[in-house]
DNA sequence: TGATTTTTGTGATTTATATCACATTTTTAG
DNA sequence: CTAAAAATGTGATATAAATCACAAAAATCA
């Protein structure tokens, strides 16, 4: 599963297009590829990383360890990397990242990416963009989190599936009940409870994990308002 | 209040000290110190920035407008820089940075910041590293903010600020009792209730902003436990 | 110094949502 | 195909904390 062709992948992220043909060969050295089914743990929380992980294609969840409960933190979209701040920073995982579809990741060496960051003022640029752009999705998501109530915390993250993630106003959730509590930061019957209810209101439309939205913009206004 | 002199400046952070003296010189032309008072504030959600802030000395409080109200997402002690996410993406602040005490900053030119990135790799490496922290410590904090009850969020905010603003069990709280309650996220009267209770406990000691921890145990088992 | 505004404390009431308990449905495995 | 396990739905109850209302204290100002 080793993948020494970095040069010839079509599956480049923006930041590794920036890459000389010997830069490329240099992270075709140290990087390995793996798929990842459904469930499968990418990586964990508390353990040790010496890798920048490069999520090619599928969806992953980052699930942090509450106080309480385990809490979704994010769904994180192809193409994408993970453990940036982790791997550059203290090395132990401070979250885990785990498949929700089948997924293909690469793993790259630290050592060659911070070469890499050295020697390609472009490539770390592109890095440090993503980074800044997870700090800023990360206070929004925060504040929404924080001040809405479950209503429209789950309504946000019905469309974030829609809109983001699926690119369709119809789509399997590829969450069970109790996932998507953990996401929406809430218990599961209450998903089941606000799923009803805006069944009954028309908002949307529940077959199991099927879903249709009917009102996108009933569902922004709950969204927004909370 | 230019300052051509930073190659002078003893308040110089982590990143800078990795400058030489031509690009010290290059900071300095394009870099503004500034003092702001308590309540003044460093930039504003909305508006448009092409400055990174390096805040030398003095607390700020980054607030952010919520669906309903303003929230406190983090104080920030110098030396730290503001801004960066913001001014290396989209350019309009995503949030406000006020000074909560006496605070000196440096305004840098983006442009400036940017060259520097391009032609210094520590430099920039070191930039990364803040941002990586930042990611972490937000995710943390907002696991804690969403998980924990009231109780818990005030015990934690009230020890952050004897471990790792003032560095003493007694301080005189910067914030008014609305700011507090911003910050931990709950109501003024939330907050003015449990302070009495953690008095009632003999955990803390309260005179007005003048706070006392006499049970830094207890308070910790609070912060966690919820 | 006294008057006005702002900040803070505290009781009463309301409410969103967690928790508990159990029935029903769906999925998995033998 | 049947049995066991897992996931889901729904009612009843409990509770943390918001909101409202107002009094008291402190800070600001003229």
């Amino acid at each position: 599963m080793s993948n020494n062709f970095c040069s010839v992948c079509l599956l480049k992220s923006k930041a590794v297009k920036n890459l000389q043909n010997s830069e490329l060969d240099l992270l075709g050295e140290s990087c390995v590829q793996a798929i990842f089914e459904p469930g499968e743990t990418i990586f964990k929380q508390g353990a040790l990383s010496s890798n920048i992980i490069y999520l090619q294609t599928g969806l992953v969840k980052l699930t942090i360890k509450g106080p309480h409960r385990v809490q979704i933190m994010r769904l994180k979209k192809a193409p994408s990397y993970l453990g940036v701040p982790t791997t550059m920073g203290d090395k132990i995982n401070h979250y885990s990242a785990v498949a929700v579809e089948r997924s293909s990741a690469c793993f790259i060496d630290i050592n060659t990416f911070k070469e890499l960051l050295k020697v390609n003022p472009a490539f770390s640029y592109e890095i440090m963009l993503e980074l800044c752009r997870n700090e800023l999705e990360q206070y929004q998501r925060c504040v929404k989190l924080v001040q809405n109530q479950v209503y429209g915390r789950l309504a946000t993250n019905l469309l974030i599936f829609s809109e983001e993630i699926y690119n369709s106003n119809e789509y399997d959730l590829p969450l069970n009940r109790n996932d998507l509590a953990d996401l929406v930061c809430t218990s599961r019957e209450t998903v089941s409870r606000l799923l009803a209810d805006l069944t009954q209101e028309e908002i949307i439309e529940v077959n199991g994990k099927h879903i249709r939205i009917l009102d996108t913009e009933r569902l922004q206004t709950i969204s927004e308002k909370g």
